[in-house]
RNA sequence: UGGUCUGUAGCUCAGCUGGUUAGAGCGCACGCCUGAUAAGCGUGAGGUCGGCAGUUCAAGUCUGCCCAGACCAACCA
């Protein structure tokens, strides 16, 4: 027994299995960790890191198939570096501060609110919220592992670690060392729900805004000092708010109309009429006249409600400029608590503001009739008094977008609170700037969607009232009158000036740090620190230096290595993360946060509606790894729409998955079987060469090259989906038409033909170890004995032969056969069944002799000839080549009509003449039309013809028999489940007809099927027990066919 | 209301700076091949390239308008 050179693998094999052993043997080998180390941090001094930033995902449910997505480009991207000498350190990070960490928290413990947490005890909350913001991680270490990401969960980094939360705050002082933090009392959204203000692109992100019917009311104010009560009309989509109504605004240059009847009048912008035409019916209203709003301004009216009438300065009509005649009554109700504008011009007018809502949204005991009661749950009641007042002038209730709390889903409310914000608007245009350098997939969100953000930034509110989260670093004075401040951007800075150092940033510990006021002589007053914590987005902004604990540790290193090189997130985290990220990185170094950006898109159901576990419209994940493997997955997402920004319809069955298998992972597979089937059972032991005589080994060897080269400009450009089309279109190539127009020289142990193979999968698994990380693994090291394609260096494109003319040549041939297997598809003639002739008309011939032998076995055709002379097969036609256009004009369309219908004629000088015009050169071609009758066809290419003589001699349908007949005993030898090498004795019972056949072709079939003998039986007296026999038909002949295993 | 993207075969999608008869995969029909075999290959049917205008010798490709969908923004007082 020879020694097989490679492992014996299986015909067909279980991907999801294989990937399981890929796993385990990369965790055995810890071959992620030696593919970074293997690299240098720095080669000659230059820097050698690839940095990628890997967003942090919090972990308070499963990943979904957006994360998968994410995860394979994060995992592709780094791969290829690393393959390309690049170090690429894969820190995973986990997201463990802010709402979604303190909710459940709240659930488990079953306290609600503020209140009840404080009852509880910071510290106790807290410690939950360390313990339960982790639950997950195993989970999503899982998923992650199994779909072959390779990234450090143990080294990873969390936003509750004390050396992030320590670079945080360091972050934090930066920035209000450069002036660019204040504290202020702003209106903001506000989620009741978490008692907690929201930032500006929170309420924005994905489904946050959404439809809402809400009652809206128009009530009629009543002016102070008229002769006629006289009621001025505002329109509100929050009536809950009308109770803190402080003044109204009328635009200063808009017309008002003022209406009556015998009992009062009634003012409404002239604009908005129209639009209370069945009111003013109703009241059997008439336009007196119109006036100027800024005749309006100054008036004063009766509130609504008795609240705050000695409020200083208020129930007034102020005149301005901002108010337009929209969906209102063209006059605004202002309730400054509530309402941005409101506030500012209150604020403008002298009118202190009221907020008598608390922090649950809930009235406060300024309004009596509603303390304790919800805001939304006023509305109604609110109405119905106006009504018994006589001052609701219209009730209806309003669809409109409305923003709601994107973690607990409830409406949120517009409220003033004290709050610190970031200055971002005095930075926007230095992030507009910044951003140009960055190279965004797909380009258009560079000046679109992330641009045009930036263009509009808003200051950014990053103060929360909750406490689990970074602290706002920042100790005032309790005493007002000795005003004092102190920011603290390190624990050594809390250590000296407090003696302490705190067991912990977090609240309670942080809150403990107290001393007295070093401005106050009586030494009474004490600085405490603010009690909000940082917005959790403001500590995911600072990931790239935090999680290096920069500047603490790692100075010289980060300070080298930012910005990143490469980030990827789905495309709404242009609202999130990456503008964040933006923020902090302008802010703090004046650069940008990375370097390279791509923006995939989201997984939609196959009605192209939103994934929703609720509904489960998609395939599980896990099924799909199970069922097909993650491979298939990664490479059919990225394979996809997904990586230029588009949307992807996954069916529910994961159909799109499992076809990427019998596309991808299966012709893979067989190649690789394919060789080591042949090579073992020829003990033949190949290596790689550049080289080869061989001009089908040198046509494969030079489309690799065009491979290796293409996947790397592809990658280079972050065009995943189009690296991935350059690998199927190669698999093709080499399946289709390398090893099968190879087979023969396979059995035969041709070595060169064996080391063209072993060169062409290696490569093949190199350029796609990205895209297959495991499959290509396993190929890899079986075939190679390597330890892993992932610690391998890229492929040198250099030492790959490149021969184009080689390539065009053999684009001709198998155009050639395919025609020449259409006109036998066409005249019924089996490929099996040989043929005397085959003729190949191409004007440029050259070199298509060295191809015969290959057209002959394509085709099964005893005889090629190549001929030169097109006339002799068809009628010539005169093909205009169509960019002559740009010379020519208008007199293009004649030509194209005259040279269509072969009006054309050839000049003395070997040129041609349509419609007057004198073509040459490259002007045109000639065509040729196949004369009709002939067993002959034209090329798709219509650069030839071929023509095949389709007589079929006794002697050629004896030998079509003949082949028949191998083909009957290969598939029995199949069935019997014998090896291909197995050599074995024949007993065949046939009809007389036959037996000349058998005869004559005796050993083509023995050497055909490795027959040591081959015995003609007559009778079934000749029938043995150990052989096994079947009926076989060939053609009208039907035999008995017995084969044994010697 | 504005911006960005998308609209090509039954389905999922290619189609470069405008250029001859618009492609692939899946599905369907019919064949073929098989010493890779629970694979492979070929052929066919199927398209007014969302619609209407325009520019041009020539438009799936460029321009304008319109329609539909997605996303983003504005409005939502």
């Amino acid at each position: 027994m020879t020694k097989k050179h490679y492992k014996q693998v299986p015909s067909s094999i279980s991907f999801p299995k294989l990937e399981e052993e890929i796993l385990s043997y990369w965790e055995k080998n810890n071959t992620f960790q030696k593919s970074i180390d293997n690299r240098p941090s720095k080669i000659d001094g230059i820097r050698n890191d690839f940095v990628f930033y890997d967003g942090p995902p919090f972990a308070n449910g499963l990943p979904h198939y957006g994360h998968l997505v994410t995860g394979y480009v994060k995992d592709i991207i780094p791969r290829y570096k690393t393959m390309k000498g690049k170090k690429v350190n894969r820190r995973f990070g986990w997201d463990t501060h802010g709402l979604p960490a303190e909710l459940q928290s709240e659930k488990e413990l079953k306290v609600s609110g503020r209140l009840e947490i404080l009852d509880y005890g910071i510290d106790k909350f807290n410690k939950h919220c360390e313990k339960s913001v982790l639950r997950f991680t195993d989970e999503w270490e899982k998923y992650v592992s199994r779909s072959a990401r390779w990234v450090d969960f143990k080294n990873s980094y969390k936003t509750m670690d004390s050396g992030y939360m320590e670079s945080v705050i360091w972050a934090f002082k930066e920035l209000w060392e450069k002036g660019l933090i204040y504290e202020d009392y702003r209106v903001v959204p506000y989620s009741w729900a978490v008692e907690s203000p929201l930032s500006n692109f929170e309420i924005r992100m994905d489904n946050a805004t959404r439809q809402r019917q809400d009652p809206t009311v128009t009530a009629g104010f009543k002016l102070n000092g008229m002769d006629k009560t006289t009621y001025i009309c505002a329109w509100t989509t929050t009536p809950w708010t009308l109770p803190s109504n402080l003044a109204l605004a009328v635009g200063k240059n808009m017309e008002y109309a003022i209406l009556e009847n015998e009992q009062a009048c009634y003012i409404f912008s002239v604009g908005s009429i129209s639009k209370y035409s069945k009111e003013i019916e109703e009241l059997g209203l008439k336009q007196i006249k119109t006036i100027k709003g800024s005749e309006l301004g100054g008036k004063t009216y009766t509130p609504l409600f008795n609240y705050f009438e000695n409020h200083e300065n208020a129930f007034r009509i102020l005149a301005v400029d901002w108010v337009e005649d929209g969906e209102g009554t063209g006059c605004v109700h202002m309730a400054p608590g509530f309402g941005e504008i409101d506030m500012e011009a209150c604020r403008e007018a002298g009118i202190k503001l009221v907020v008598p809502v608390d922090s649950k949204g809930l009235f406060t005991s300024e309004i009596p009739d509603y303390e304790g009661k919800h805001v939304f749950e006023t509305n109604k009641d609110i109405a119905r008094r106006l009504r018994e007042s006589g001052q609701l002038i219209r009730f209806e209730t309003y669809l409109h977008n409305y923003p709601h709390c994107w973690r607990t889903d409830e409406p949120i409310i517009y409220k003033a609170i004290n709050g610190w914000y970031v200055k971002v608007s005095e930075f926007k245009d230095k992030m507009v700037e910044l951003n140009k350098s960055i190279n965004w997939i797909p380009e258009h969100i560079k000046d679109g969607q992330f641009g045009k953000w930036l263009e509009n930034a808003k200051d950014w509110n990053i103060s929360r009232d909750r406490f689990w989260g970074a602290p706002i670093p920042v100790w005032i004075s309790d005493d007002p009158k000795y005003p004092r401040i102190d920011v603290y951007g390190s624990i050594d800075e809390l250590e000296q000036d407090f003696g302490t150092r705190p067991e912990s940033l977090h609240r309670p510990h942080i809150d403990e740090l107290t001393r007295p006021n070093p401005d106050d002589p009586t030494g009474k007053s004490a600085m405490r620190r603010v009690e909000a914590v940082l917005d959790c987005w403001f500590e995911s902004g600072s990931m790239p230096f935090a999680q290096v604990h920069y500047p603490f540790e790692n100075k010289d290193w980060f300070e080298s290595n930012f910005p990143g090189d490469f980030i990827v997130e789905y495309v709404a985290q242009t609202r999130g993360w990456f503008y964040t990220l933006m923020v902090m990185s302008t802010a703090l170094f004046e650069r940008a946060p990375f370097k390279n950006c791509i923006c995939h898109g989201v997984v939609l159901d196959e009605k192209h509606e939103k994934l929703s576990k609720r509904l489960k419209n998609y395939p599980d994940p896990v099924d799909m790894f199970n069922k097909h493997g993650s491979d298939a997955m990664r490479w059919y997402m990225v394979s996809s729409p997904l990586m230029s920004g588009g949307d992807l319809a996954i069916d529910l069955k994961g159909a799109g998955i499992g076809q990427t298998v019998r596309q991808i992972n299966i012709p893979m597979w067989n190649a690789y079987y394919f060789f080591t089937l042949y090579a073992n059972a020829e003990n033949i032991k190949a290596h790689k060469i550049h080289s080869s005589d061989n001009v089908l080994d040198r046509y494969i060897l030079s489309k690799s090259h065009n491979l290796v080269k293409s996947v790397e400009e592809h990658m280079d450009n972050l065009q995943l989906a189009s690296a991935t089309a350059e690998i199927q279109a190669f698999l093709e190539t080499m399946n289709n038409w390398y090893i099968r127009r190879n087979r023969e020289r396979f059995w035969n142990g041709k070595q060169q033909a064996f080391n063209t193979l072993y060169t062409v999968i290696e490569i093949l698994c190199k350029v796609s170890a990205p895209f297959l990380p495991m499959l290509s693994e396993k190929i890899y090291t079986e075939l190679t004995g390597q330890e892993s394609v992932h610690l391998s260096d890229w492929e040198n494109v250099d030492e790959l032969p490149n021969d184009t003319n080689l390539i065009n040549t053999m684009d001709i041939i198998r155009e050639t056969c395919s025609t020449a297997l259409g006109i036998r598809e066409a005249n019924k003639l089996r490929v099996r069944q040989p043929l005397q002739k085959m003729t190949v008309v191409v004007e440029n011939h050259a070199g298509l002799e060295e191809f015969s032998d290959i057209l002959k076995e394509e085709v099964n055709v005893k005889d090629i000839k190549i001929d030169s002379d097109l006339s002799r097969y068809g009628d010539m036609q005169l093909v205009v080549n169509p960019k002559i256009g740009k010379r020519l004009g208008s007199k293009m369309k004649e030509v194209m009509i005259e040279s269509k219908s072969g009006n054309y004629k050839n000049l003395d000088n070997g040129n041609v003449e349509v419609a007057g015009i004198e073509l040459q050169g490259d002007d045109y071609t000639m065509r040729l039309k196949t004369t009709d009758g002939m067993a002959a066809q034209t090329m798709q290419n219509g650069m030839g013809v071929v023509i095949l003589d389709t007589e079929i001699s006794k002697e050629l349908e004896q030998e079509g028999l003949a082949r028949d007949l191998v083909r009957a005993i290969q598939n029995a030898r199949k069935d019997a489940k014998l090896d291909v090498s197995n050599r074995i004795s024949l007993k065949i019972k046939l009809q007389q007809e036959l037996v000349e056949v058998v005869n004559q072709f005796n050993d083509f079939i023995k050497s055909e099927v490795l027959a040591s003998e081959l015995v003609i039986v007559l009778s079934e007296d000749d029938v043995q027990s150990d052989y096994t026999y079947e009926d076989i038909k060939i053609g009208s002949y039907s035999i008995d066919l017995g084969i044994s295993k010697i």
